[in-house]
DNA sequence: TTTGTATGTATTTTT
DNA sequence: TACATACAAA
């Protein structure tokens, strides 16, 4: 891409290289483009690149973003994600905060697997307080910078600041921070220490942030911090594509923009280079249903193109085979590759049919996100002693590791086990050496006895080898020592699978220290612990399976966007959030907008959800989009229209659990008085007026979860 | 303490 | 469905 492309409004934004700009990007207007140009002016205009950060919001964003300067210039600035930003401070300055240096960053699944042990020290009983509810909580208030408050009106807001102490002291003593730690203790980080702010103030003296619309409270106060001294602060956002909302995004961070940064630019971008003006209009209809917005006037000048295509299937597997079969012609009739098209889902579970489907005609494909790579169990099993030999004090790959094989270890020993390395001096792992001393304060059975020697020899083995061997000696040598592969042969269903992806593993360390042949195991891991897309797949021509979520930035000639249903998109659990079906829709519209050709919109009348067959209603974003834009793959289509409306008049059966007026409990909004009862055609509906915050809600009978009280 | 079975229960989206 | 937890038995 050329400077002479640059449109006037982008060439504006991209000469601006002093203090506070907004950068107003409708989708496909080129906002990568003046990211990346006004990155190389700085550079050219003799700003070190080394005073530069851009933040992005997706690894996959930062990486490609990263490919395309360095094409360019020599020296690429910094740019990663607000998590790597937030890792690349405390890698440096934690101490400050008193945790050590090495400390290990743990994913979701780590922390919940802490927070179930917090629960149980605390000796809870309710069993709605459970670790996914309460990791919630603690996560909300870490992204606000705040600690979770006291609120009696549940049982959950009494226990929870408890069980955030705890877990916090858990963390800290494991020397182990979280995602939202990420962001949590670099602010708290600067906060009481200017002085450190200030070093990093100088460092970087220019900040770019991609996405701004999704920042939460805690990257904008990240980002304010940092720009406070030197204001140069380069943002790009679009409310409409605000899609993390509900991981504390907070869109007035973008809208706010001109009341925080008094002298502050705003440049707006508003022509289309990406959709034909027919997928660009359809998306705009749509997007125009959403009330909470301010107008824009996002047009395209590459013509009509062809209409969007809708299809009805009558199931999942119709759905699946449909579109296998639509896109093995397409990419003949349109000359185009397999990479150039992407299947959409609104869940990770809908991937399945798709890939059933892909298997069997042979057809090569990646699924993005989901369950990742690094989150299957037996990789995560072999991480664990790597993770151990960083870090002797990670208490969950400890208990991950010590009975890989079985060493007779229950929850009763390994409770005394982190009992007394609590209180020794030592780590975890010195700790647990003195237990073979004679004279033990712990008694072991002569089962856990030879259990534990085995599992301290092995570690400093590996440690030995750590220290001479390269890091792929290292995976490769962990697996045979650990004994792993004997470990899965015990299930035998699903061994040969598990085994390929260890084998995997090691291939991936093999290419991880081929291009990083400076790194450190402790970098190798951190990178798997935040880099959850897999990186180097695109060499290959493969179809993209992935959710809207994923599709973010991208784009693609042919998209198949899919299971465009009520209940599934818009999502069910959108329905009682607050403005919840506008986020939807803009998810909806971010999805449509990533078509630079031909988009696709498929449903199904019946779909297999909860171990059933559901009947599935067409989306309401189907309605929204004027037919003049699209056209029917089927010719049974006309049917849906009419029976549709019929469809939407019966009433379910389901009787109502409560009675007008009386006092329910919700888990999320406490105490609150049924107004209103109705049958809609989803089930019961209750308008019910909260206590707390005096708001009424409309809530589904059979998802709220109301108990009487 | 481990292992097997039964039962329940939840299923969005991601760093 | 399919996963996780609970509980019982060895």
């Amino acid at each position: 891409m050329n400077k002479a492309l640059l449109n006037s409004e982008q060439q504006l934004a991209v000469d601006y290289n002093q203090g506070p700009l907004l950068v107003l990007a409708g989708a496909g207007s080129g906002k990568t483009r003046v990211i990346i140009h006004h990155i190389i002016q700085l550079i050219e205009k003799g700003v070190s690149p080394k005073q530069i950060v851009a933040v992005t919001f997706t690894n996959k964003a930062a990486t490609e973003m990263r490919e395309r300067v360095s094409s360019k210039i020599d020296l690429s600035p910094l740019i990663c994600t607000f998590h790597s930003l937030g890792v690349r401070i405390l890698r440096e300055s934690i101490e400050h905060l008193g945790y050590s240096k090495n400390f290990v960053i743990y994913d979701e699944e780590d922390a919940l697997k802490m927070l179930r042990a917090c629960i149980k020290e605390l000796q809870i009983e309710d069993k709605t307080i459970t670790p996914k509810a309460v990791k919630q909580i603690i996560s909300k208030a870490k992204n606000r910078l705040e600690e979770p408050q006291e609120d009696s009106s549940s049982s959950m807001g009494q226990v929870a600041p408890q069980i955030f102490k705890l877990y916090q002291n858990k963390l800290f003593e494991a020397s182990a921070v979280d995602f939202d730690d990420l962001l949590f203790l670099p602010t708290k980080l600067f906060k009481e220490f200017p002085a450190v702010l200030d070093i990093y103030q100088s460092k970087w003296q220019h900040l770019l942030v991609d996405e701004y619309q999704d920042t939460n409270h805690a990257q904008y106060t990240l980002a304010s911090q940092l720009v406070a001294k030197h204001r140069n602060f380069f943002v790009v956002g679009d409310p409409d594509q605000s899609i993390y909302t509900w991981r504390g995004a907070n869109i007035q961070n973008i809208l706010n923009f001109e009341k925080d940064w008094s002298d502050a630019r705003i440049v707006r971008l508003e022509q289309n280079y990406r959709s034909t003006s027919t997928i660009l209009e359809a998306a705009n209809h749509l997007i125009e249903n959403n009330e909470n917005r301010y107008k824009k006037n996002l047009w395209s000048d590459l013509g009509e193109g062809e209409r969007i295509y809708k299809f009805n299937a009558f199931n999942e597997r119709e759905e699946a085979d449909f579109i296998v079969d639509t896109l093995s012609q397409n990419q003949k009739k349109y000359q185009i590759n397999l990479k150039d098209m992407v299947i959409f889902y609104r869940t990770n579970a809908q991937s399945r049919p798709f890939e059933d489907e892909l298997l069997r005609r042979n057809i090569p494909y990646t699924v993005v996100g989901g369950m990742s790579f690094y989150q299957r169990r037996e990789i995560k099993d072999v991480l664990a002693f790597l993770k151990l030999l960083n870090n002797p004090s990670d208490t969950v790959s400890f208990l991950r590791t010590i009975n890989l094989p079985k060493r007779g270890f229950g929850e009763a020993s390994l409770a005394k086990i982190l009992h007394f390395a609590n209180r020794s001096p030592h780590n975890l792992i010195e700790a647990c050496q003195e237990l073979l001393k004679p004279g033990a304060p712990i008694r072991l059975n002569q089962k856990q006895l030879q259990g534990l020697t085995d599992y301290i020899n092995l570690l400093s083995a590996l440690k030995k080898i750590s220290h001479e061997s390269p890091l792929n000696e290292l995976v490769y040598q962990t697996i045979q020592r650990s004994g792993y592969l004997n470990i899965l042969k015990s299930d035998p269903d699903s061994s040969d699978d598990r085994k390929a992806n260890i084998d995997e593993l090691v291939a991936k360390a093999i290419d991880w220290e081929d291009q990083n042949p400076e790194g450190t195991l402790s970098q190798f891991l951190e990178e798997l612990t935040l880099n959850t897309s897999q990186s180097n797949e695109d060499a290959h021509d493969r179809l993209v399976l992935m959710s809207v979520h994923n599709g973010k930035g991208l784009e693609f000639h042919s998209v198949f966007l899919t299971g465009m249903e009520e209940t599934l998109f818009p999502h069910i659990n959108s329905f009682n959030l607050h403005n919840g079906i506008e986020e939807e829709r803009r998810l909806c519209y971010v999805g449509m907008t990533r078509a630079k050709r031909i988009l696709y919109l498929t449903r199904t009348m019946s779909r297999f959800i909860w171990g059933g067959a559901r009947s599935m209603r067409p989306s309401r974003f189907l309605r929204e989009i004027p037919s003049k834009y699209c056209q029917k793959v089927d010719d049974e289509e006309e049917e849906y229209q009419d029976s549709y409306v019929e469809r939407q008049a019966p009433t379910s059966t389901e009787k109502s659990e409560f009675s007008l007026g009386e006092v329910v409990y919700h888990q999320e909004f406490g105490i609150g008085k049924v107004q209103k009862i109705k049958n809609s055609s989803l089930g019961i509906t209750y308008d019910v007026n909260f206590q707390k915050d005096g708001s009424t809600k409309t809530l589904l009978a059979k998802f709220a979860k109301l108990s009487s009280i």
